[in-house]
DNA sequence: CAACAATTGAGAGCACTGCTCTTGACAGAC
DNA sequence: GTCTGTCAAGAGCAGTGCTCTCAATTGTTG
């Protein structure tokens, strides 16, 4: 119906692929909408198909089943939080490595307390009986995490990484895994800045994921923004990044 | 039936008491069976039912619904992680605060990789409609964050945490929290130790999520004992238990 | 423009879920 | 030996995912 709506990837020819388009791209704006209000286990086809205004095996005409809605709105979530965190990191100069650092730190945790159900669906228990189809979720899946590696190793090779003090040693098995990492991405990084890196990854979610799915108590931390700041200040001690 | 098979906490006095526990006993049981290889979203009181050879609407004489279930269930679960944290942690001399530290946080590991579906019930996303009453799930719910507590403000208490190097100041806000913590429970550990104690927390946690719900690609890591023991080594420095 | 064929929506239906209510049977208590 | 409280069974309601058939719409093509 409307000409500068279609926002598509690439131009669709026949008006019946403009409106199948148009239909599946409602079909993840409204599962979005679920997702966000009620969790990822309580989404509904049918519910989607009623506020399509449409019966519920209508949408089988558009997505296979559950399964493949729920990887559209993987994808989708993953680029959303991809997005943000690119738009948080380009916003500071190339060699702030520190600051480029928590700018994404904060970005992961301002989009999730904004999306917490959708973050659960990408960082929570996995959904029982569904299985993430790798093709399409990997690349959208791995942007912030590449993001994170961008810029501790941008930090090491600029000199700006603090040989890190005092680590422990990193046993050859584990300095294998991070061999194929580092030829596989094209890293500089040593071992044992990688393996930080890879703590300061996990440790960043899991105090995103604390907050947002209320491991603290209601109440034992009133200062959260403070706490967070503070943990990413020994985050990027942790990764190299001195302060 | 079997006379020594009532472990239950206090002796029940009339045999229909007696029955009416042993049922509520079997159904925490089958739910577990259900918990742990369908996940907490899978979970049927009607699945229940037919395991227990009984008509779906008998369970409700025991259990008012699906919630009160889930609470068991996770009470139970969060008392199994607390048991085993307790005697990983108990194996080890008092004073050998860097020891206790590492088995807790290896045993939370061992346990969630067991349990994965009982860990996403505990700690990963939140049953969507499914609040946990804090009159019943605290108490269990905070067993090992109070043993990590206990190891760690010991371990200042004897002298054994070094004082944590060039860490952030910690802002007043924050510190507000902290000082209610302290004298909630009695502790002597300063606001820095005890801020790097919550993100140690955290990213303990954040850690065994990451391998529990499959974050890590299928193979970007094999090494995962190790990456897992390193990780806690270079937790354990930020905690102040110094190498 | 008319005929065709592809696409689409509607509706019925199956098996499953949580949960409620009524009915009848059983067992412990007096 | 009666009585009362507890229990399981069954029907039923509203919801879910998904499949199948049928009719209508709609775009394309001769």
């Amino acid at each position: 119906m409307n000409d500068p709506a279609s926002d598509a990837e690439t131009t669709l020819r026949t008006p019946r692929e403009r409106a199948r388009a148009q239909t599946i791209a409602d079909i993840v704006r409204l599962g979005r909408e679920h997702l966000a209000t009620q969790g990822a286990a309580a989404l509904s086809l049918r519910a989607v198909a009623r506020d399509l205004g449409v019966v519920s095996s209508a949408v089988y005409r558009y997505v296979a089943n559950r399964d493949e809605l729920l990887t559209l709105l993987l994808v989708d979530a993953y680029n959303e939080l991809g997005d943000a965190v690119d738009t948080a990191v380009n916003a500071l100069p190339e060699l702030d490595f520190d600051g480029r650092f928590k700018a994404l730190g904060r970005a992961v945790r301002t989009w999730a307390l904004r999306e917490p159900a959708r973050y659960g669906l990408l960082f929570g228990s996995p959904v029982p009986g569904y299985q993430a189809p790798a093709v399409q979720t990997t690349r959208p899946g791995t942007r912030v995490i590449y993001r994170l590696i961008g810029i501790l190793d941008g930090a090491y090779q600029a000199g700006a990484l603090t040989a890190a003090a005092r680590t422990a040693v990193v046993p050859s098995a584990l300095s294998a895994d991070l061999e194929a990492i580092r030829s596989e991405l094209g890293l500089a990084m040593p071992d044992e800045l990688q393996a930080n890196g890879a703590l300061v990854w996990t440790s960043l979610f899991g105090a995103v994921s604390f907050e947002v799915f209320g491991q603290y108590g209601p109440d034992t931390f009133r200062a959260r923004d403070e706490l967070f700041d503070h943990h990413l200040a020994v985050l990027a001690g942790v990764a190299g990044l001195g302060a």
